[in-house]
DNA sequence: TTTAGTGCAAATTTTTTGCAAAGTC
DNA sequence: GACTTTGCAAAAAATTTGCACTAAA
């Protein structure tokens, strides 16, 4: 099954939903894993300094397609442009620190009992992936007293 | 105590914190309490209605001062430009629906333990008025299934 | 060779900023 | 009258779109 030239997986996923594989999907999705929580303008400039010439539409619409087909997922982290992670990074939820800016993941079973008296109260179905909780991280909560 | 001519306390709240109250202020005020999770273009164009004039720019400012002084927050509802609500409305956590866009509120006691828990493992302080979970509402569970 | 994907440039959309005029205190 | 706030116009920033050309299958 996996012989000698092991070719990733995701090439069948784009190939079996009738996408075509090219240099830019890789460099993106390759961006999208290494870079974690990245802006279409990071993935951008990252891309960039793997091959010149990648343009920013061709982000945008590869983002568009990567995660049509599952290999990657996004949120909004507060204000700006949306953030891209990985799909085959664990499932998490975000934390975002509105004063400094800090973002961090903890496990999803932390949420249980929210996602399952959502789902009591008004049969909504929470998508852990795209949960993100804003507050104060425990560094600037010392500061601000 | 509420006599005669009553005066709004966020007159006042303007007023101690250094600001002038004018027509627009009182305005842009009234949309977002009217409106629930409305977008600055949202609140714009429920000004306009009523005053001829007013500028986009206005409002944003605007925004932006009554948010500082605590009358109205805002959230990220998904994609787009955030949504203000009104600081005197009950704090509450939101709910969005992927799939047809329905965004509901749910006492914020649901979220309890996850705060909670959140605070201990991280020390982190989560601010419930800008929790908002993704996901699929009872509607769309039904319809696809 | 056929059809999808890319680069480029222009168009949109949303928000910000500088400044003179108008308004509030 | 002094100092804010507004309107307007222009500038930014972020995305999207149309289209001819290139490349994958």
């Amino acid at each position: 099954m996996d012989s000698t030239q092991e070719a990733p997986d995701w090439h069948g996923t784009l190939r079996s939903e009738g996408y075509r594989l090219t240099p830019q999907r890789q460099l993106v999705l390759e961006a999208v894993q290494a870079l974690e929580h990245a802006t279409p303008d990071e993935v951008l400039r990252r891309v960039q300094e793997r091959a010149s010439g990648v343009n920013a539409s061709t982000v945008y619409r590869t983002l568009d397609v990567l995660e049509k087909i599952g290999l990657v997922s996004h949120t909004h982290l507060g204000h700006g442009p949306p953030t891209y992670h990985s799909a085959s990074s664990p499932v998490h939820v975000h934390l975002v620190c509105r004063n400094c800016g800090w973002v961090g993941e903890v496990d999803p079973g932390l949420a249980d009992g929210f996602v399952a008296a959502l789902d009591r109260a008004r049969g909504f179905e929470t998508d852990l992936r795209h949960l993100t909780a804003f507050g104060l991280c425990a560094e600037c909560r010392k500061e601000d007293g």
